[in-house]
DNA sequence: CGCATGCTTGACTGAACTCAAAGTCCGTGG
DNA sequence: CCACGGACTTTGAGTTCAGTCAAGCATGCG
């Protein structure tokens, strides 16, 4: 299986620096409101209640971890200086990299709707970051419209899903893709009160495969053989799963 | 190239129903706050003054398009019943699906930062959708914490860029995978100032690999041969883009 | 009943993975 | 200061997997 590759337990080899070494003044430790902004490149409202509020600035040496998977969230984070990696590590090893984030990006954000990041973040060269912390964002006291709230603490769930499906799909060859989308499926079904072992899937077999990223005709095969497997029943659109634990030996 | 499908010009077939047919009450055009968060499974807290809020519901025909990449954002909606598709569709008319909604899922959240949506929404089956007025989510009046709509703004930004990148190395490639990822970080060290046609990449070939969904040994010899075409000069990290015309080419 | 759409299967081909070996660069420790 | 080791990179040869092209079948609709 490709993509499983040893994390290594030294530090991160860094590349020779030829561009200008930071001049890290030692007292700035802290960024207002409208640093932020510029940042970001925000062009939506503000009321300018927050300008004072003051952001506390975080230090990272290259190879240094800016967020984990196994920490709680404490809040948000800017990307002032440097390059980072964000990147799911899977339980056979292989890690999967979502992104390179850097001046102006976001970090974080994939754990807002669970209170606990859903992906690593480590630094690829000497960052600054700046934290807007977790308070700041759900004190009951400062929001007042819990339709703005829900409506985005909804689409932080969906960044989650996002990543997680993303990440799944990658490296694994198409059986396995396939066989984890029928899994998939059959666990929102599940999750909707249908049964867990017999659905209709709504979508054509290009549908699928364009979302697997493989072929209409290897979405088919990939059915095909799992039914020749005895794992699943397959008539047309119509799936009954027959043994939902060897579907998942297939992922692997 | 794959994926290049002709869009059907009749209506979407649709698989034979098994499940029960939906009663669908006429008088039922509003659904309260409530059913929005028992749908989402929204399980943070609100403070109740939305309560009597009522939104509007839409009703879909299976093959008739929800969202479209050319309208303005007017909100967003929850899947209160039936199965969607969201895609993008690509200048080379190939497809790339994002996801298939269910009920308790959210559309149009990509559409926040730039007031336009960003992926094609399709009912797959009847729907029927729950509107949350962009109104709602925006009105200058109802919201008091500048920071909390900051942050979600860029969150909604990120899963933007996520749905791009997700949609863009998608069904290319592996050497035109490598071009537009270099394209993409001279743009980025672009938009932060520095040179277009020169950069040091902060990550290891595994990274972009892992990235990119193929082997480090993939990477290295897409660099080789980019280099040798005389489109980008390689030494180690340091990147030259010799031709960004011709790089772009490379990534149909 | 015929057409359009979708699904299945087969044969062939080519792109990318795997395994392997050698070369480069850097930081460290003798 | 230099040699060594480790991490990274490049390149090659063989193999496997999935894409392409093509044909035929099934199904629902007009």
């Amino acid at each position: 299986m490709m993509n499983v590759q040893a994390v290594s337990s030294a530090a991160r080899w860094r590349p020779p620096v030829h561009q200008p070494t930071l001049k890290l003044e030692r007292d700035e430790r802290w960024s207002d409101f409208q640093e932020v902004l510029n940042l970001l490149r925000f062009d939506g409202q503000v009321h300018g209640l927050n300008n004072d509020y003051q952001f506390r600035r975080r230090r990272l040496k290259a190879g240094q971890s800016a967020l984990t998977m196994t920490q709680p969230f404490d809040g948000l984070y800017v990307v002032r200086l440097g390059s980072l990696k964000t990147s799911m590590t899977h339980v056979d090893g292989s890690e999967h990299v979502l992104a390179f984030p850097m001046r102006g990006d976001l970090l974080g954000f994939d754990g807002v709707c669970k209170n606990k990041y859903a992906s690593d973040v480590v630094a690829l060269t000497d960052c600054d970051l700046i934290k807007i912390p977790a308070a700041e964002l759900f004190s009951p006291g400062r929001g007042c419209n819990d339709i703005e709230r829900m409506a985005y603490w909804a689409i932080s769930r969906e960044i989650v899903r996002e990543q997680a499906t993303y990440a799944a799909f990658h490296s694994t060859k198409s059986e396995a893709r396939v066989a984890r989308f029928l899994r998939i499926q059959s666990e929102r079904f599940t999750a909707m009160g249908y049964s867990p072992n017999r659905f209709t899937l709504p979508m054509t077999r290009r549908d699928i495969g364009n979302h697997l990223n493989v072929t209409l005709e290897t979405v088919s095969r990939a059915f095909s053989a799992l039914d020749n497997l005895g794992i699943i029943a397959v008539e047309r659109r119509e799936i009954r799963i027959l043994s939902l634990d060897a579907l998942r030996n297939f992922e692997s």
